[in-house]
DNA sequence: CAGTGGTCTAGACCACACT
DNA sequence: GTGTGGTCTAGACCACTGC
């Protein structure tokens, strides 16, 4: 093998072609295995969220391919909002702790469609608790029946009005310390507390919506009139790997605000 | 100029800096006014739906740039589902009208998340009527109060439980001949039908999503109690150009089934 | 086999940001 | 000016499809 030098990673360089003699192929082309070097990378912390990563040169060095390549890997990767590209700085780490676009995954909007109208969300940690995870709550996170979760009810208002209940369940293990003072005292997104205090950044969601009715507390605490329709959502975010990393159930007022798809 | 052989249109090659004098530069690059380009094509009609468009090196000798750019334009295209590439075979234009993915727009899934396990909708047509447009619908569509709308409601069934009831609203112009008949009778989904006795290709859309409590005719209709909470689907569904084409308000069941989003 | 999209490369130049 | 990402090109080769 032609020079080696301060060696990084090899990519083992195959461009086509089988392997060894597996049953099961799955050949994925150079640009792929080095979108998956750098996930790798990602994952492991060695460039921080809100941090540069390498030009697309030298990453084009440190595996052995062209910028052309490394660039279709960032190109992916970007598409995935898993990093940001910005012309004449460089490619930097996504983050969620920029006062930029608030909040990310929340795509409840006033009616009148103008996020600025309002002004920020206030925002009320009602509880934060330690316990043990049900079968359900369990099964959600990966985790086994009786393993520690933290539990966080909280509401959010909009221009003074609540118009948010959430529940959310996260793993013990990656949020050990966590605590209802620091939600509170922490100014910015849960989620950017959740990368700037323990490490974890959430990448990805899925949501599951359904229309209900609230109980009496939940009444209580939106300050709605008991039989009032809300959207019940339930969210799965998960990090690099897809390992689901919080269970977040909220409900939300749709009488001034409506929730936002897009479809294409 | 050199070579002009069989000229279909020419991009006007300018890769970068300004045109004329205008004071609003707004250049874009070549490969984005090469999607244009294929862009007009696909509203003209020059390929129809499910047809193959010309392959990426035809398209390079047609617009006089290099086989990349063209490729770079039909990437996006094909990012945004207005084109499907198939390996070793060309590229297609998309459309609604294959057995494959049944509904491309409709996010509403069974709870056990296998779209499969209930079969096919049943689909019955409650009405079909032409009249005048009020101000929401003159709005939402781009049309002016008073000009002619086309209306329908109809019923969505799963495993004989109906679960979805839409009200829609069409431009008159575009639809003309539209009938419950046609309606009733054609074994597709409706945006299949657009398209093929229409011309209308469905693209993108977006919906406002709250939740409601049906009145006494629509509790009838999805036989659900009065009461029971609902997901108010309101859908603006648009053809290429970004010309609102469909109003559509759908109110869905989510005691067997959800709305399932996915975020990133 | 020929034709299509898919990957990879290498080099040139442009637009932008910072120093 | 230097370095970054962004565009464009030209050519080679691979993988899949269908004749």
């Amino acid at each position: 093998m032609p020079h080696s030098s301060t060696d990084h990673e090899a990519p083992a360089a195959e461009p086509h072609g089988a392997g060894a003699a597996g049953s099961a192929p799955a050949f994925s082309p150079l640009y792929q295995q080095i979108k998956g070097l750098i996930l790798q990378s990602l994952q492991a912390g060695e460039w921080k969220p809100g941090a540069a990563i390498p030009s697309e040169m030298d990453l084009a060095v440190r595996y052995r391919v062209s910028q052309g390549t490394v660039r279709k890997a960032i190109d992916e990767l970007a598409a995935g909002n898993l990093v940001v590209r910005r012309q004449g700085k460089g490619t930097f780490v996504a983050t969620h702790a920029e006062h930029q676009v608030q909040y990310r995954f929340l795509r409840l909007i006033p009616d009148n469609g103008d996020v600025n109208s309002e002004g920020p969300a206030q925002r009320e940690i009602i509880d934060c608790r330690r316990l043990r995870a049900n079968a359900e709550v369990a099964r959600a996170l990966a985790l086994r029946s009786g393993d520690a979760v933290l539990q966080v009810r909280r509401v959010l208002s909009f221009s003074g009005v609540p118009t948010i209940l959430e529940d959310l369940w996260l793993p013990g293990a990656p949020f050990k310390g966590l605590t209802a003072e620091r939600l509170s005292s922490y100014h910015g997104t849960m989620y950017a507390l959740f990368e700037v205090e323990f490490g974890v950044r959430m990448v990805r969601a899925e949501e599951h919506i359904r229309a209900v009715v609230p109980d009496a507390t939940q009444c209580a605490l939106l300050q709605v009139t008991p039989g009032t329709p809300l959207l019940s959502v339930e969210r799965i975010a998960s990090t690099y790997n897809q390992i689901p990393m919080e269970l977040r159930r909220g409900l939300y007022r749709t009488d001034t605000h409506h929730y936002r798809n897009e479809l294409n």
